[in-house]
Order: C-alpha cells, then structure tokens, then sequence
DNA sequence: GTGTGTGAAACTTTTCACAGCA
DNA sequence: TGCTGTGAAAAGTTTCACACAC
C-alpha cells in the first residue's frame, strides 16, 4: 500500500466501478484479467490500480467483487452525498438536470441558476430556476459542493467566480474557456468541441 | 521538427488553437508565455508541443498568430469538414444537435438516429430523427466520419457496431459503458458520472 | 535584450515478469 | 495450479536551463 493514488489510477477507479455494477449479479469473484477485459485496459494496470488502495484481492481467485465495490466507492468519497448546482441552464444544462444518473450515485442536484430573465422561475426536473443574483449565496447557504458550468462562453468565468465565491471547490466546466479558479479548485473540463477536434487528428492520419 | 505528435500534445493542441481565437484581433503576435498563461500551463510545455508541428516562432519575437492558428488548424485536419451522425436523441443528443459550435468549426451534423418509434420523424434543429435500422447504411451513404453515441447505455454497443459498420473511424462516446470497437477505430469518451466522482475524490481528501 | 527551440533531467505512467500465497 | 502484488524496466510526459536567432 503506497502513500498516495496517483491522478492516472484516480481516473480510472470510477471505470471499474462501472465494470464491477455491470457484472452479472451471480458472480461473486472477479479476477483483474476479466476487469480488464471489461474495461478495455492491460490486467498489470488494474492490479497496480487496486493495490494502490491496500491489497484486497486473494492470490489464485481474484477480487470480491462486493467488497471491491465498497472499498472503490469510499476511496472516491462515494459513501456520502455531494450536492451540485447547475449554473446555465440552456439546452445542455437542461439535459443535465434532467440525468437520472446523477441522483443514483449520490450526487443531488440542489440549485439551478441562470442569467436570462425569462429562464428565471420556470422549472426543470422538478427544480425552479433562480437568478445567478443569488448564485454565491445560495451555495454558501446549501453547502454545494460540486458547481457544473453549462453557461455561455462568455458568462462561464462569473459563474465559476459565483460558484468559487460560495465556497465550491469542485467545478466541471462544459463552457468552451479555460477558467480562472484559486489552485485548491479542482476544474474538470468536459469541451465537445476540442474532442472532435482531437477525433478529427486521428482520423486525418489515416488519409 | 519529430515523426510523429505525442498524444498529451495532441489533446492541447485543440486548447491553443481556442486561446489563439480568443486573442484581441488586433494583436498578430503571441509569445509561449503568454498563451501557456491564458490555456494555464507551463511554458516550456506550449513551446515543445509547438515544436513538434515544426518551428513557426521567431526568437526574440514569438509566434505569428494567424499563422500559428492556420499550422494547428492543418495539423488537426479542421481544414476540411468532416461529417457527423448522432445516435440517441433523448435530451442530450437533441443538446448537441442544437449545439451551434459544432457547424461554426467545420463538423457538419447529417444524421440524427434513434430506436424509440414515437422519436422518428420528428424535427430537431432542422433535421428529422431517423429509425435505427438505417443506421449502417446512412452513415456508410453519407461517407459519415464520426459518430456520437448519446443513447442509454443498453443501446450504445449496438450503436456503434453500426456506426463502425458503416465505416465510421471515430466515435465520441457519451454512454455509460466501454464500447467495444476493432482497433483501427479511435473511441473517446465523455462521462457525466465519471467525471463527477473524479471530482469527489478530490472533494473527499479535503476532509 | 527577448523569447524560441531543444537536449537533458526529472517525474509520471505503463508494462513486464516473477515471487509468493491460497 | 492460478492469480495477486510488486519491484524493476520501459515508455511517455513535463520541466529545466541555456544556446542561439532575431
């Protein structure tokens, strides 16, 4: 067992815990080279992975899968709820609040905030859209930890401010730029544009 | 000047050529430190991965902007359109349909797919929801290069098999699942889920 | 002087290969 | 025997530091 995970494995742990909720409810043991298989990575990886977070396999069977699933999820902080607001709620942002997903693996959407003044009141997904007015506030207030930016371009960095203001140290940005934000915010950036663009690279050197 | 572009450059090329659109039009040079500020990474990073393209700065002076967007352009192969299908239109399919930035940067939506019965015919951003049962056919008729893969995840393989089989080389995946796909075909993925409990781990150590 | 281009060093990540335990 | 756990090697990526071109 090693001091800390490293960022590769750390983004890798959610992809096995989908590959353990896929397996078959009858089997109770898995070994690294199934996992593998089932995530499309090298079997040395998965075990490296796995042991990083203490050594819970049993040489000559595999992993229990049960228990692998705990240990997994209380590694990613999985076994308590974090609650996320939506800032922007255009057709993407709808979607979002819309995922069913979310609210499985304990992540509740508690806040959905948008600039236009017509959005403002109207509901989505059982939520009432409230005016970024009250955007640091409101997140202070509900001890919101994770802020998803689905704003404008242009609007993403006053979000990112409001949402950094109340106190979030988490943000996954879906705007197309790059966001400012104090070094102990973690920024994810999910850009559909930039994936194609990196699709297109590959697909031009095949050419 | 090397062989051949590292996939880590390869994945911030697309974040350069944003930075660069994002520089005031009446600026026509930019040097490595300020673009590695405004894409919030290291110098010496931006002027390897620059590198790699062959050498377009001038010592003393930096890189000529529009010249530098025109070598990444060329590098990513964005100076052609390359055309999209969208498989799934549930509310985040219709979400990237709608997504006007994908026209704007040369990819060019000619096919929405789904499998629910009550969905095809109907109009979405101009064009109408296809069955399913097309899908191969279509995408191999409208020479379609990449694919997007937005429907739940018990459909997703079934998808992309089409895709792939209609000659598709790229797929972007935004199910909940590892897509099983020959190796000539470059799958990336996009994962709500994932993303946030990457999130979470890092929430979690905080404590 | 200024800022690129790049070898070399440092660090990270992946893969190999095998000892060791059930 | 079968499969984990892990050192060590290999590969990939980042950062440093400085020669050199403008």
């Amino acid at each position: 067992m090693k001091k800390r995970i490293p960022k590769a494995t750390v983004g890798r742990l959610p992809l096995y815990l989908r590959c353990l909720t896929d397996l078959p409810p009858t089997q109770t043991t898995v070994s690294s080279e199934q996992l593998a298989d089932m995530a499309r990575v090298n079997a040395a990886k998965v075990r490296k992975d796995l042991s990083y977070m203490g050594s819970y396999g049993t040489r000559g069977v595999g992993y229990e899968a049960e228990h692998l699933r705990f240990q997994i999820s209380r590694e990613l902080g999985l076994t308590r709820d974090w609650r996320v607001a939506i800032v922007g709620v255009g057709n993407l942002g709808s979607a979002l609040a819309g995922y069913a997903g979310f609210g499985e693996r304990g992540f509740e959407i508690v806040g959905l905030f948008d600039a236009a003044p017509d959005r403002i009141g109207q509901q989505v997904n059982g939520l009432v859209i409230e005016s970024v007015a009250g955007l640091e506030e409101a997140v202070a207030e509900r001890e919101v930890a994770i802020g998803i930016v689905t704003a404008p371009a242009a609007f993403a960095q006053q979000a990112a401010d409001g949402l950094v203001a109340g106190g979030v140290r988490s943000i996954l940005n879906f705007a197309p730029t790059v966001l400012r934000v104090p070094p102990e915010v973690e920024v994810r950036r999910v850009d559909l544009s930039m994936e194609l663009q990196i699709l297109s690279y590959y697909l031009k050197s095949e050419f």
